[in-house]
DNA sequence: GTCTATATGGGGATAGAC
DNA sequence: GTCTATCCCCATATAGAC
């Protein structure tokens, strides 16, 4: 009976810090973000960081850990419905792609802005933390999508799909870790107003059709044309 | 006459610490690295960091300006000759592309592994000091490789060109920032060797596709196929 | 130009009262 | 669960002798 009154807030606090430290994570980056930015902003004492999660370390894999389930829930949802239309037979490229793209991408309520810019930079920021991070909760989804890549496109040479998959990735988090202004930025101006609805679509075609394309420029030999 | 023989290694001290910064940044990170793990591989004194630049920030910049001045000469004259091999017609789109990715994503004395790793950062990573550096450094040939790449596909519209640009950016930085290892864990221990030569050939076959497919997959009311 | 020593500030983490 | 106060460490940067 006391244990139902017992805080103002009960579930409230941990969640601020983990919106807060999204946030803030966003914008400066991890090391560049202090735990006082971090309960300032979420309006909470400094303390409740280290009571709710051990270490900073510790917060920031629950950072990643609050979105990341969700996400790959929904790749492999539209995966499934995907598999399901195919009946049996090869889901078509760009499905493959969309199932693995659009659930981080496009814009959802699952999918905050702050966190799609983490998530873009998770891959290249250096240190075991985060290389920890992306084998936990990126590697989920691989193995399935590799299969259903493999299938796709069955005459191509697993190296070649894997280089394909890398510049994908690539393609993925930057486009991820803020497109609409650096769009803008190597226009020199030119272009004004980006719409970010239309990543998805121009990313699953930019990459569809690398992937359909053969692996190498020159054969091998570096014989110049 | 004493200025000839006043200090035991004149140009080494500075040069020292930029590789070792270079190095150390590429391994670990920026904020991740003190000038104390700098200074202490350079075998330097902690001062001579201060004295030779003026801060950390500085010598960030520094870092970058040693090795982006000649990329971009590289880049440029590359795309000269093959403009001037064309002669006045345009430049077909993946020599084009090899003049902006070759003298980056290729192995060459100009440009250190570690260096390639903190080439594909600079991107990513959030501040003002890094946008700062992008714009001074990888903007400088943007006009030229914008003008190259209009006229090797004249008919996409600007903005859809420019999306497209951003999608190869961001393949090459990934690829930049480490791709040997991260294609061998993707694959998921099936592939053991992988060579990093054939990254621009690769690279440059997939953006290339890339450029010359339609923008989107859907045309633009989002009708499902 | 190079060193020692130190100033100065901020960081993560914790102890212990409430 | 939440707060205050504080410990302790490490960072960048500089002053001043050599």
């Amino acid at each position: 009976m006391e244990r139902l009154t017992k805080n103002k807030a009960p579930v409230a606090t941990k969640e601020r810090i983990l919106d807060a430290a999204e946030e803030l994570f966003a914008e400066r980056g991890f090391r560049e973000t202090s735990l006082r930015d971090i309960t300032s902003r979420a309006g909470v004492n400094l303390a409740a960081v280290n009571y709710h999660f051990q270490s900073k370390d510790a917060l920031i894999q629950a950072v990643f850990a609050r979105r990341i389930g969700p996400i790959n829930d929904a790749r492999l949802a539209m995966l499934d419905e995907f598999e399901a239309r195919a009946g049996g037979g090869a889901v078509p490229l760009e499905d493959v792609l969309r199932a693995f793209l659009e659930p981080v991408v496009e814009d959802e309520k699952a999918v905050p802005p702050s966190f799609r810019r983490l998530f873009g930079r998770a891959y290249v920021e250096p240190g075991d933390l985060f290389t920890k991070i992306v084998q936990q909760h990126f590697g989920q989804a691989r193995v399935r999508f590799a299969a259903a890549l493999q299938r796709a496109l069955p005459d191509e040479p697993l190296v070649d799909l894997l280089w394909k998959v890398n510049f994908t990735i690539g393609a993925m988090a930057h486009t991820l870790a803020g497109s609409p202004e650096r769009v803008r930025a190597i226009s020199g101006g030119v272009v004004e107003s980006v719409d970010m609805e239309s990543a998805v679509e121009r990313l699953i075609a930019f990459v569809a059709a690398g992937f359909r394309a053969p692996s190498r420029v020159r054969p091998a030999g570096k014989a110049d044309a």
